[in-house]
DNA sequence: CGATTCACTTAACGTTGCTTAACACCCAAC
DNA sequence: GTTGGGTGTTAAGCAACGTTAAGTGAATCG
C-alpha cells in the first residue's frame, strides 16, 4: 500500500559485476580482477571492461546506483597520514581542516606510521564511522587493502601525494619526476660528481618516482649512482641521520646528498655537522618538500617547494565532487612546484637565483 | 499526507518504528539498527531511513528497553588546538592519537587560530557531534564559553598546557613558573644584562605564567625588564620576526632575548640573521618548548623541553577517567620538564660548531 | 613434444545487508 | 496480579554479491 512512496523515493538500477561481465562477454571474476587492479588480465580486455563498466555506471556491490545524499550527509571526512610529526603532512592537514571547516565538515585525523596493517585497520575504522569521504596521504604502492575497503563501502577517497599502483581513484600531487629531475640538475650544475641520494620508503610512489628521476638525470649527465649511494629510509630526521651515517662512514663519502624529503635532508645535515663537516663547503645537501622551517634563513635548505595549500584545497575539492556526484571518471591533478634555492647546495645567499 | 498531517498536529503522533519501516519499504529491525547507529545497514538505506524518519517526526524514545545512550560510547573524542603548524601542538596530537587508538577511539582535530569565537563554535560543533570527551590545548584565560558549553552538555574535558582562569577541570601541563625561572636564570648566569622577553599571547595561561616568571627571576637578579622589552606576540615564526623587528630597531637593542616558545625564538633568530647579526655572539636567544627540530644541531636552541608523550598520555588518561566515571574531583598534573642547553645562549657544546 | 606461461573460467568462500523471529519491556485491561 | 497487545532490540538466518584459489585450455618456448 505504501509501496508507492517507497518505490518513488528509491529505485535501485542494480548494475552488478555480473551484468558488466555479461555485457563484456567475460566471467564475473575477470571483472573483479580488473576493478581491483589485479594481474592476470590482458590490457585489451582490461580496457574494454573499464569502458563498459563506466558506461553502465557500475559500482561494486551495487545495491544502489545513485546517492540522494545532499540532505543527510554526516559531514565528516577522514584524513589518513603516515604521521603528524613531519611538517609536510601537518601543512596539508592544516589546510584541509580549514577548507573542510568552510563547508561545515569535521575531520577525523588518523596516522599509520606507514604500517600496512595499521593502514588497513584505520580505513576500516573510518568506514565503520560512516565518514563521507577520505583523503589519504599514506597510500602504499602494493597494499591496496585500505582503498579496497573504501571502494566496497562506496566511500569516496582521494589520494594525496602518494598513489596506489593498480587502483583507480582521484589523485593530487606534484610532478615528482620533473621536480626531482630539476633538483638533481641543479646539483649537477654545481659541478658535484660524487652524489648520493636518500629517499623515503620505496612503497611510497612519491619517493620511488623521485629516486628514479634522480638516478636518470644523473645518468644523463654521465654520473652513475651506485647501489650503496641509493638509500631508502624512514621519512624523518632519524632516517636521514642513519643514512648519513652509512654514507659518510664509507671509504668514499659523497660530495653532495640529494634527498627526497626535507626531514631526511635535515637529518643528514645534523649528522654531518656532528662529524664536524661544514655545509655546503664539505658536503652539499638538498631536500624535497619545501617546508617553511627548512627554507628559513636558519637552515637555508635548497629544496622543492610544494604548493601545500593548493594541494590541500584541490584534494578536498575533488573529494567533495566525488561525494556529491560519484563517478568512475577519476582525475590526476599535478600541482605546480618550484625550486627554492637556499645555501646548502653551495649557492650564495644574496645571489639566490641561478640561471 | 493531509490526513496524517492533520492528526499529527492535533495529537502526539505516535509514529512507530514500524511505520517508518513501512514507509521505507524495509523491516522494523533495519530501522532499529539505523536509529542506534549499529552496523549492518548500507549507507543509502541508512540515509533514506533517517530522512523518512525525520519527515514523519519519528521519536526513538519509545517505551521499551533501556536508553541506549548511557552505556554506549561513541568512542570519539575532540582535540582542540590553536593550530596544527606549531610542532608543539602536533607533537601532542600525534601522541594523543596513538593513545586513543589503543582504546579504539577516534579523534576529531579542530583548530581555532586562537580566535575566541572560533573556539566557542568549535566546542559547540564537537558537542553536537556527541563526542565522548574533549582535550583542549587552546583554552583562553578569560573566555570560557567553550568550556561552559561542554560542562552544560556533560561532556568531560581536559585542559592541556593552558587552563581557563575561573573554571574547574582536569589539567595537564608543566610547571611553567619554575621552568621559565630556570631558563631565565641560565641566561642571567651568562652575564647578560640587557634582556628582552617575547612570549605568546597573554590570553594563554602558559604564556602569561612564563612571562611573569621571567620578569620575577630577572628582578631577583637586579635586572628590570622594561615595558618595551616585554613583548607578547603570535605563537609562530612570524610573531617572532615581528617582535625581533621591534626590539632590534630600538635605540638600545637587547643582548639576549628570552622567548616563551620555540617557534617565536626561531622567528627572532631568523630576523636577527637577516640583519647580519651573529647568534649568540651578537644576540643570544633561548626558547621554551623543546621542539625536536630546534634542539637539533642545525639550530641548537637552548630551551625548555616538555615531556610531550607523557603529557599527551596523561591527558587522555584523565579524560578516559572522566568519561568512564564522571566526578567533580579534578586533578592538576604537572609533568617534569628539563632544560636543554644548546648554543644559542652562548654555551659551547663539544660537538657542534657552525661556520 | 612436453613444460611453461598466459588469459580466462569455475566454484568455493567470506561479507554485506536485510528479514524473520524470538525477546525484553512498558502500559492497560481484566 | 496476571495477562495480552504494542513497542523497540537483538540473535539467527539467508540470499546476493564480490573475491580469490584452483582449474582449464590455448599459445609459446626450450
Amino acid at each position: 500500500m505504501d509501496n508507492a512512496t517507497a518505490e518513488a523515493t528509491i529505485r535501485p538500477p542494480k548494475v552488478s559485476a555480473a551484468a558488466v561481465a555479461r555485457a563484456c562477454g567475460v566471467s564475473p571474476a575477470t571483472v573483479s580482477y580488473v576493478m581491483n587492479g589485479k594481474a592476470g588480465v590482458s590490457p585489451e580486455t582490461r580496457r574494454h571492461i573499464i569502458k563498459i563498466a563506466n558506461e553502465l555506471g557500475f559500482r561494486p556491490h551495487g545495491h544502489s546506483g545513485q546517492h540522494s545524499l545532499d540532505p543527510q550527509l554526516n559531514r565528516v571526512i577522514g584524513l589518513i597520514l603516515p604521521n603528524i610529526v613531519n611538517q609536510m603532512y601537518t601543512g596539508w592537514a592544516e589546510n584541509i581542516i580549514s577548507a573542510t571547516a568552510r563547508d561545515g565538515f569535521e575531520v577525523f585525523v588518523a596516522t599509520t606510521q606507514d604500517d600496512p596493517d595499521t593502514l588497513a585497520q584505520v580505513a576500516a575504522t573510518l568506514a565503520a564511522r560512516q565518514v563521507d569521504g577520505v583523503i589519504i596521504a599514506a597510500a602504499l604502492r602494493e597494499d591496496s587493502r585500505a582503498l579496497r575497503t573504501l571502494r566496497q563501502r562506496r566511500i569516496p577517497y582521494v589520494c594525496l601525494s602518494r598513489r596506489a599502483d593498480h587502483l583507480p581513484g582521484d589523485f593530487v600531487g606534484i610532478d615528482d619526476d620533473t621536480a626531482a629531475s630539476q633538483l638533481m640538475q641543479h646539483v649537477l650544475d654545481h659541478g658535484y660528481r660524487e652524489i648520493a641520494t636518500v629517499i623515503g620508503p620505496r612503497f611510497s610512489t612519491a619517493s620511488l618516482a623521485r629516486e628514479q628521476a634522480f638516478v636518470r638525470t644523473a645518468a644523463a649527465a654521465g654520473i652513475t649512482i651506485s647501489g650503496e649511494r641509493k638509500i631508502s629510509t624512514r621519512l624523518n630526521r632519524d632516517g636521514g641521520r642513519l643514512a648519513a651515517h652509512k654514507l659518510l662512514a664509507a671509504a668514499d663519502p659523497p660530495r653532495a646528498v640529494v634527498c627526497g624529503s626535507d626531514e631526511i635532508a635535515i637529518g643528514v645535515m645534523e649528522h654531518a655537522l656532528s662529524l664536524g663537516l661544514r655545509i655546503p663547503e664539505d658536503l652539499a645537501v638538498v631536500g624535497g618538500d619545501g617546508l617553511p622551517h627548512s627554507r628559513s634563513a636558519l637552515v637555508g635548505l635548497t629544496t622543492i617547494v610544494q604548493p601545500v595549500q593548493e594541494m590541500a584545497e584541490k584534494a578536498f575539492d575533488l573529494l567533495l565532487g566525488q561525494i556529491t556526484s560519484p563517478s568512475n571518471n577519476f582525475t590526476q591533478t599535478l600541482c605546480g612546484h618550484r625550486l627554492h634555492i637556499g645555501r646548502t647546495c653551495g649557492c650564495q645567499p644574496a645571489a639566490a637565483r641561478r640561471p
